[in-house]
DNA sequence: TAGGTTTATTGAACTAGATCAATTTTTTTG
DNA sequence: CAAAAAAATTGATCTAGTTCAATAAACCTA
């Protein structure tokens, strides 16, 4: 197995290396092409999936306009999963598609509790990988209602360098709740 | 203790009543006057709170404007904690105040951590509960992109029906990110 | 129950950002 | 490398929601 999820966990615990081996069975490699869906609305996300490399973005699809609204974008060593509905497999209410070619681990939902079950020092990761995402949501409400447009977007340029690099532009605008247009007309500036 | 917390796990798991009687044994029971701080900005946030009955605000002090922007209200059975200052023992970005009176029930960072390592289904609860709060933060991001003001706040109003009785509307809109003025337009039609 | 404080309403003027439509630039692909 | 497709820019017009200031209700509290 692709060495970097390991890599990652330990970052925030330490396993043995029996654990380590053991750790490794429960997953599988998948590669996505470029506009390949992970999961659709209304699907169950059924995997847990952790980026290897690549670009995919996590959008809803506006019932009213039409519009896809951007929910988040996932780059390597991030997680491209609807924790919510992954969790209580319930359909999900949102997409997951590749914008560019993507490798990711994969864990089915039976096997990811019964990994939990042999190794119960790995409920202390998904916890703080929770957390940590749950901080990250907090923080965008909040500069959502503080910050202007323009200041959002260049927070997200400090804050994502890499992802602004990545997306175009006009869905770093979707994300951030603004047009197109006028993030063309603030970058004018 | 008060029942209330037990209860709202036994929704979750089970556990036997040698591990109720321990449980109990970590929390303690703490009043709030209406005004007094839970939480100030900059500080660690070193109990974990849940709302037996009263109401908190959760806010974060604008530091362009110097207005206060509501996070989020927390209400009987709910949690009233900065879960990633709590988790990372880290200084919060917000502050959470009472704004009625209030009755908690708290436990320390130490004694939480030592409560999941001798009742380990806790931390199954723990994490449902993350997740309960990562799904409703990613809906408001999603709403908050998708609906007007207009629809936002009968959303509202229909998703915490509690809430909107007890917390003034010039709350709820700093809540929906919209000036009190505008929600009092919004309700004259 | 009156007086103070907090909350809500209303009107008028203003603006951040949206929308629409056309054009240009960049990227992709056979 | 040419043509097509995707992404970005620009200008003109429009509007959802803000701001400010004044007034009116509602609600504490002594």
């Amino acid at each position: 197995m692709h060495p970097q999820l390991l890599n990652n966990i330990s970052n925030y615990i330490k396993l043995t290396p029996e654990e380590k081996s053991l750790f490794e069975t429960f997953w599988t490699e998948k590669k996505l092409e470029k506009g390949d869906y992970l999961l659709r609305n209304g699907e169950v996300c059924r995997t847990d999936n952790f980026v290897i490399y690549g670009t995919l973005k996590a959008f809803y699809i506006n019932p009213i306009k039409g519009k896809e609204e951007i929910l988040y974008f996932a780059i390597d060593d991030w997680w491209a999963t609807d924790m919510e509905s992954f969790q209580k497999q319930s359909p999900s209410i949102y997409n997951i598609q590749a914008i560019e070619d993507t490798k990711l681990l994969q864990i089915h939902f039976n096997s990811f509790q019964e990994m939990l079950n042999r190794i119960p020092k790995l409920e202390r990761f998904f916890r703080i990988i929770l957390e940590n995402y749950l901080g990250s949501l907090q923080r965008r409400i909040i500069l959502n209602n503080v910050y202007n447009a323009e200041q959002r977007y260049f927070d997200f340029l400090e804050t994502y360098p890499k992802i602004a690099e990545k997306v175009p532009q006009y869905l770093i605008a979707s994300y951030l709740g603004v047009s197109p247009e006028f993030i063309s007309r603030i970058r004018k500036k």
